[in-house]
DNA sequence: TGACATTGTCACAACTTTGCCACATAACCT
DNA sequence: AGGTTATGTGGCAAAGTTGTGACAATGTCA
């Protein structure tokens, strides 16, 4: 496996620097920005793993980067870790609101930092790269987050889109909605289950009848995505 | 599957009546101490599979109980979800550090607090890896939740598929109806024993008739699936 | 702001599955 | 063989699941 990139976005360099050896030492990967406004351009550029924000910018907070990071579909996924002092308790969670994964408090140990980043790693989807995959004729490119049946481009929604992404990278396997509730919408949120036959529904349309067969009904559990016709 | 168990703990009775209507509606069991004092040996004694706690209580606070049960190692797996009133909103921070894996806020709808207690519970049970089962080329695979001969894909109900699963994985082995009724369709249902012929036929029809065979008919008991033909 | 798209829910329609019955067949026994 | 019991079968009504269109709320964007 790869080296975990993990970028810090501080403005104070004495944390930074002490975050730097800690993930050195756990075998991550470095990536530093000092000033936010470089933030988003950073994360686009590198592709970092895991992101590290500290709540308390000059000039700008940390929050707002986060709110514009998971608004951002392409790095929407990317986990964000937020730093904040004690004294800022109440911020963690509008923190959390905003999107981000977990939160420490400072002053914070080493140790502690580790063991969360990997926590939150851990949690986050293992996606490989951002190949596209192509199932019969049907392509979903995760970096244009475009899907195509052959040259005809598909309409649908974020929604659909992230189930679609989601059945079609575990294919050949039957979700519960609730799996797929937690899945693609998120682990807590608060939606009926029969909100996700509404989606697949939409999805199948989108997709049209010539491929509507790759998202299977598995009666009295969810759904499939499969290339197999199943009858 | 069987009904999860929720235990609640809560001075007020009215509180405790709205969200054992709740809980009954949707399926849950519900278990209830009104004195926190008795909460840890409620909960040792029932294992419940999640435990809602109330803040705010008399001669103790909840929090100090959540503490308890996430520090013993033979609760901790235990999701707890905490009720705070708007009031003491600063309180939700301390609570999850405390361990409690959500909480509701007061005043609650019914839905909410369903609909939360699924997230969490559904957070909470891990799926476990199974193995395709394969005999005579007839293939089960839990996975994609398929059954196939070959590359024939299988059509069945869920309960021949619980039942053709539960089969196979004990092959070779006779059981009675009774006994398939218990595994299959789950303890306490009440069914004639005669239903397990009828899906057994079912099943036989599904397979089709290459195949049906592999289950056998065990007169005076029951069945049994196996892949040496019998006489 | 106003048009437009997206989302979650609902109510109802369409469809499947289920459990049971009544009767047909088969196996077993003396 | 004839009687007796156990199992196979087709059909049916009730219950359960999923599909579908419409709607209100919300978010997005120029």
């Amino acid at each position: 496996m790869t080296a975990k990139k993990v970028l810090i976005i501080d403005d104070e360099s004495s944390i930074r620097e002490m975050i730097a050896i800690a993930l050195e030492m756990a075998g991550y990967e470095y990536l530093e920005a000092e000033n936010i406004q470089q933030g988003h351009e950073i994360v686009v550029d590198h592709r970092p793993d895991l992101i590290l924000v500290d709540w308390m910018m000059p000039g700008g907070s940390g929050i707002e980067l986060t709110r514009r990071l998971k608004k951002d579909a392409t790095t929407a996924e990317i986990p964000v870790i937020m730093l904040t002092a004690k004294s800022e308790e109440d911020n963690k969670i509008q923190g959390l609101e905003v999107g981000a994964d977990d939160y420490i408090t400072k002053p914070f140990s080493p140790r502690e930092l580790v063991a969360r980043l990997k926590a939150v790693l851990r949690r986050a989807t293992p996606q490989g790269v951002d190949e596209p995959i192509e199932i019969d004729n049907l392509v979903l490119d995760p970096i244009s987050q475009r899907v195509t049946i052959g040259t005809r481009p598909l309409d649908m929604g974020p929604t659909e889109y992230r189930l679609l992404k989601f059945l079609m990278t575990h294919q050949e396997r039957a979700y519960s909605r609730a799996q797929l509730l937690d899945q693609v919408w998120g682990g807590n949120v608060y939606v009926e289950e029969r909100t996700v036959d509404v989606h697949i529904r939409r999805l199948r349309k989108a997709i049209g009848s010539t491929h509507d067969y790759l998202i299977q009904t598995v009666r009295g559990t969810g759904y499939r995505f499969s290339a197999q016709r199943s009858l």
